[in-house]
DNA sequence: CACTTATCCTATTATGTCAATAGGAATTTA
DNA sequence: TAAATTCCTATTGACATAATAGGATAAGTG
């Protein structure tokens, strides 16, 4: 789980359709796949999430295309990737949510997870696309998690 | 990648191994999948990666066992993660490496799973075998990264 | 020397998710 | 009507993970 291909082409398209100069413009899945050498129909598949996540909106037909539903400073790192592969979360900790964490040796881990948790939420939660965008020096935020 | 069952029972196991009275015992796996409520093959398989790595020292035959060949407060959850899953980072990026990055666009994404990278590390690498035996408070060390 | 308890070694299977593709339906503009 | 585009549903192939299986080797014990 965690970021896999799917998480990193979203924020690529993402970057790609938040780079059109006037910012209502929409642009075609067509244009992104050339772009980024995507397949088409890969693309689809992932900015369906993305539409359903509410990061895009979309208009159909001729002329059609997608764009930012919101600001690009409002789209964080954290949303993409959470409507992209469904969470965040690298570890899909079992035990710990209920019965089997009884035992007392396994809880010794469990705020390992959820720190780790914390923290890669918090830094991809600091960063939006428009930081991207502006080639921001991603090391500043960093420091000020 | 990133963390799965193996990484967590991994940690689980050389916690429970660490946990010895005398740290100079050697503990079965058969005791080990009784507390632990996993299959004795299945440790086995993990095991022996830990054993490669060199974060275990075995003995064979009867009484027989594991022990940690280092102290606890020497091995770090990264090393154990490490070692179980052969390797850390949670984005396989094949654009970082090599050729496709001549694209611009893509480049806007790189700094970014480099930086998650190394702050996942950092954390990982400040948090020792002893720190979870000792049930520490872990966002004093969180703090401290 | 047997016997028991272990680690060790090499496969194999089953499951599931990811990555990618395919075909066509619906919609908008010109 | 035609072209361009999003939408919808399904399917496939590949791969990693999770787990199991069977036996070989080693070491202590009576």
């Amino acid at each position: 789980m965690m970021i896999s291909t799917k998480g990193r082409y979203a924020l690529r398209i993402l970057l790609d359709i938040a780079s059109a100069v006037p910012t209502t413009e929409y642009i075609s899945l067509g244009d992104v796949a050339l772009r980024q050498e995507i397949s088409m129909k890969y693309l689809e598949a992932i900015v369906a999430t993305l539409s359903r996540g509410g990061l895009v909106e979309s208009k159909r037909g001729k002329a059609g295309g997608y764009r930012l539903a919101r600001p690009a400073e409002t789209i964080t790192v954290a949303d993409v990737i959470c409507s992209a592969e469904g969470g965040i979360s690298p570890v899909a900790c079992p035990e710990c949510d209920g019965q089997s964490c009884s035992r007392a040796g396994n809880c010794l881990t469990v705020d390992l997870w959820r720190q780790l948790d914390t923290m890669i939420e918090r830094y991809l939660t600091a960063v939006t696309l428009q930081d991207l965008l502006d080639s921001r020096d991603l090391s500043v935020l960093f420091q000020n998690i």
